[in-house]
DNA sequence: CGGATGTTTGACTTTGATCAATGGAAGTGG
DNA sequence: CCACTTCCATTGATCAAAGTCAAACATCCG
């Protein structure tokens, strides 16, 4: 099928996984840290290159003129940031890091060039955009067409759905702890609410018994209603993230039919004239 | 710098991007023409192909289980439908022609096969995927962060931004008029509000003299007070839109600074030890 | 003409924003 | 160790923007 998909075993996805990070990092001039809390890029600021993240987490956002701000993506460890603005001389967003972070900066010049944009590295590159592509769609619904305890419960399912083990850790299945790399005004600024409302809404969900706060860290302890709630699908995995995460989803996909239509006959389609 | 953006002259862009639109289209099966107003695929069900845009327009849109719509994506002709939906097995998003349309469907097993995927071809889909991201940051900035007028408002400016005069059309300047292929309805759940609210939006914007309005058709009195309402900044044309419409947006994007950070010193940025 | 689809308008309700005060935790400097 | 600041979270009172409901109106089309 694909270059990626095609390949089962862990032990070969992740290896596939790794020669491409590493003929990132070859591309890349020499890694770079960022303490938390720092501006990586200014919105409007002439675009220096990507980055692959290796460690740590950063966001991007944007301001409007009044100082609201929207945050539009979290990017972490083997994320590459900077793939919506390809082709772009400025950035379209603002980069921070939410904590410390050490990146490998990859010019855009070097990654578009047929020497390094092999199919393999191609194949990659679109299923991490495709990637991107699905979060940010999934948030729009959930700011678009949610109220706020909605909105904070499909943040803390999604928030799950991308936690990362770090290298080769096996996620417990009953492991319902995520990580918050948000204050509450970052969250209000991601899901298009207020910092006031994301405390009222978290102090009423933990009252009701569906998280239990441990600073930044939460537990989920209502998984299934928080599910059935915001009607959550966790995404199939796919490039790296293939790897460690495959069997505790797939059984569950099947079931969580939730919106998903029944699928009358899909629309009339006839073969064109031309 | 890229396979496509060094190429200047217009006459051999557009060659390029027809050449690679010949390839996808080489790619796909029969061309198939879709009614106004069909659905042509149903959220979680199992993805069949990707389809190139010949003609017509489509939108992407997720449902909730209450019945909520909201609708992510407008697919013009030259788009590629499908790109975020790359690895996954089922659809994520719903699928339905606004207008009689014309498309070519490409399965995505060829269109990741290594002879298919040439570095010229892996740039455009590339470029094709961070145009359609970055739309998508926008909507959600939008969504997330502005009151309902200035939502109407930026909608109207990405329609005209995202106008396409055909074959070789070339936009006449002060050419202010914009096609409008969603009813109110649907407005209403592209921008997460209610089509009462954008009925009376759109009355008082043609009020206040905004707007002038003609059936499905719009025309923007005010362009220069709708740009500063919502501190609008036209993207740079990248992929195929980079031909015909290049003069008339690169000067005016130099003045526009708007929310552009004067750009302190952006980071301290410290090699790091790894 | 009748029916389907889409738009407009007004009355009323509700959610979340705003404003403002308080409290707690962490870090800093004396 | 203790003031002191800063940043964040919490809480309550009030307000406004947009949602809901319902009815009227307009357009299109067979």
């Amino acid at each position: 099928m694909s270059y990626l998909s095609d390949i089962n075993g862990h032990d070969v996805h992740v290896c596939v996984m790794e020669a491409v990070k590493s003929t990132l990092k070859r591309c890349a001039s020499q890694p770079v840290t960022v303490a938390a809390r720092r501006e990586v890029q200014y919105q409007g600021e002439v675009r220096k290159s990507l980055y692959l993240v290796e460690s740590g987490y950063l966001h991007s956002y944007c301001l409007l003129p009044d100082g609201r701000r929207q945050i539009t993506q979290l990017h972490q460890p083997g994320d590459i940031i900077g793939l919506g603005d390809l082709g772009q001389s400025r950035a379209t967003c603002a980069l921070r890091s939410l904590r410390d972070c050490v990146v490998y900066p990859v010019a855009e010049s070097l990654l578009m060039s047929p020497s390094i944009l092999s199919p393999g590295m191609a194949a990659f590159l679109l299923y991490k955009a495709a990637d991107t592509q699905t979060t940010l769609s999934r948030t729009l619904v959930a700011v678009g067409r949610m109220d706020a305890r909605q909105r904070l419960i499909w943040l803390m399912l999604m928030l799950r759905d991308r936690r990362q083990g770090g290298a080769g850790a096996q996620p417990v299945p009953g492991d319902d702890m995520i990580d918050m790399p948000f204050n509450q005004s970052e969250i209000g600024d991601l899901l298009g609410l207020t910092n006031v409302s994301v405390s009222k809404v978290l102090c009423q969900l933990a009252e009701d018994g569906f998280i239990e706060r441990r600073g930044c860290r939460i537990r989920l302890r209502r998984l299934a209603d928080m599910q059935r709630a915001v009607d959550h699908v966790s995404p199939e995995p796919t490039a790296d993230r293939a790897g460690p995460f495959v069997a505790p989803w797939g059984a569950r996909r099947a079931q969580t039919a939730g919106s998903q239509r029944p699928a009358q006959p899909p629309a009339d389609m006839k073969p064109a004239a031309s």
